[in-house]
RNA sequence: CGAGGCGUAGCUCAGUUUGGUAGAGUGCUUGCUUUGGGAGCAAGAUGCCGCAGGUUCAAGUCCUGUCGCCUCGACCA
């Protein structure tokens, strides 16, 4: 029966969590495979999602001042290399180009792993004075890292992001924008996508290469591993020396500007699946979700229902949602599953016995709760259905994230704790050593994550040497 | 890059042990009947068996090489 067909079944989570997510990543119709390992073909309804994630972003970026701009995608090797701890961090991993048609070049080309050195040519060419400062820029573009295990959107060798390179006149100015930006990121994937985060600074050894500070906000996934979800980086005047950017101050003193940079990337679309996922497939947070309401009717060959169907969607549309009705003649069971599938937030009925009754029916994806609404107030019983959506979503997360961060304060008992409930978010005590931290990782196979900046005192001593601790750690497997 | 697994129809896979006409389910196309949780019947189309060599009268099947994908590690957004 039909029960039995597993073609478009979806492994279940607790079976195998990573075949889940393959399995969502194709069945809602994200992505396919080409045949370059670790690129993909993003298709339009995961696209679409992108697009969203971009549209609400980028709004925000203009709020706070920012313009966007484009670099090149070439960065040739001599340029790379003039910060040293920057070409470091990211040559392992870079694609080079050799050649211009048949001719061998003579400075090889990188594709850029990210954008830091273009932006500092750039500056080092256009700040000259105090007055040409801050630049609030931004880029929309994809970036290459040669990486050795791809996942969809997770890791993969090109992937879509947007990258902020802000220069500033003091340290303060640049880390107040390092600080804005990341509750920047905070506040959209808090509302946006009702993904709750934990915001705070990456340790030494986990800092973005070339950075003086790198902070974070990770997030956690369903199946208890971590997530970096964005990341923001104070560079110090550190570029500004590699690349020597210098501008006239009030006092007519040649002076080193500060500098920062930010991004979030196409791995946002990995969390969205794995905070918000469930069995049935993708659940979609309703401000990025492609489609927010599908009309599906039933009986339709009968008169009258595809009309008022129409009917519901025009006065949708209408009201600002972004509606689709499915007039296909696939049958309302196959509809139904279809949608849930790829996390459409409502799902409104409508039949012969509907339109008798002056009601139709509305399904919210999110908890399968079903609800009869009358005709008349479709707009605002959707909308609020939304924002229960959103709301809800965001709940469910936080109490995921909850029940799965637990205080550890032997190394035995995080090994005991990961044993008995699974991988999730250890906060334990440090010392700020990083022979500690390897240690920690090593023992126990955690990571630090990031040390937050909502600060608890749990305990006096580091959880690895027992010496007086200097702060509480969030630390977690990751992806 | 280390360890393991897998490449056969759009998809999931059988067939490989023991070489002998290329298979199933699902999907797709057409028609009719259906329609409140992946509908039914009938007819039809669809294959460089990942790629390259080799052994053989004969290779999806055996041998060698190679490429790709998946899982787990190490590295990273």
């Amino acid at each position: 029966m039909a029960k039995e067909k597993k073609v478009t079944e979806i492994t279940s989570m607790d079976e195998d969590f990573a075949q889940w997510y393959t399995d969502i990543c194709k069945k809602a119709e994200l992505v396919e495979y080409t045949s370059v390992k670790g690129c993909m073909v993003i298709r339009p309804y995961g696209y679409a999602i992108w697009e969203n994630i971009q549209r609400i972003l980028d709004a925000m970026f203009k709020d706070t001042g920012h313009e966007n701009v484009c670099m090149p995608m070439f960065i040739p090797e001599s340029l790379l290399q003039k910060e040293k701890d920057h070409v470091e961090g990211f040559a392992p991993e870079v694609a080079w180009v050799t050649h211009g048609g048949n001719e061998k070049l003579e400075d090889r080309l990188c594709v850029r792993p990210t954008s830091e050195t273009l932006f500092c040519e750039h500056y080092a060419n256009i700040v000259h004075s105090y007055r040409d400062l801050p630049k609030l820029y931004n880029q929309w573009v994809s970036v290459v890292r040669w990486e050795k295990t791809t996942r969809p959107f997770l890791r993969s060798r090109e992937f879509l992001w947007q990258e902020g390179h802000t220069i500033h006149a003091t340290a303060e100015e640049a880390v107040e924008e390092t600080e804005r930006m990341l509750n920047v990121y905070a506040e959209f994937c808090e509302n946006a996508l009702a993904m709750p985060v934990v915001k705070g600074r990456k340790t030494d050894s986990d800092k973005f290469a070339g950075a003086e500070a790198t902070y974070a906000i990770e997030a956690l996934m369903h199946d208890g591993k971590a997530l970096q979800a964005g990341t923001s980086h104070y560079f110090g005047d550190g570029f500004a020396k590699a690349f020597d950017i210098q501008y006239t101050d009030k006092e007519n003193k040649r002076v080193y500007p500060h500098q920062t940079s930010w991004g979030v990337t196409t791995r946002l679309i990995g969390a969205i699946i794995m905070t918000h996922g469930d069995n049935e497939g993708l659940v979609l947070p309703p401000a990025v979700a492609p489609v927010q309401v599908v009309i599906i009717p039933i009986a339709q060959h009968k008169e009258g229902v595809l009309e008022k169907a129409n009917e519901l969607k025009e006065r949708l549309a209408k009201a600002g949602c972004r509606v689709k009705l499915d007039d296909s003649d696939n049958s309302p069971g196959w509809k139904f599953s279809e949608y849930e599938m790829k996390g459409v937030p409502l799902r409104v009925e409508i039949g012969p016995k509907d339109i008798e009754n002056g009601q139709c029916v509305i399904v919210s994806r999110w908890n399968g709760e079903k609800v009869f609404a009358s005709l008349d107030e479709l707009e605002k019983t959707v909308a609020e259905k939304l924002i229960e959506a959103r709301d809800g979503m965001y709940n469910k997360a936080l109490e995921n994230m909850n029940n799965r961060t637990y205080f550890c304060e032997t190394m035995d008992e995080i090994t005991k704790t990961l044993e008995e409930n699974g991988d999730g978010f250890i906060k334990a005590m440090w010392c700020g050593e990083e022979a500690c931290e390897d240690e920690v990782k090593e023992k126990t196979g955690v990571g630090s994550r990031c040390i937050p900046f909502q600060q608890e005192r749990r305990a006096g001593n580091c959880i690895c040497c027992g010496k007086p601790a200097k702060c509480i750690v969030y630390w977690g497997k990751a992806y």
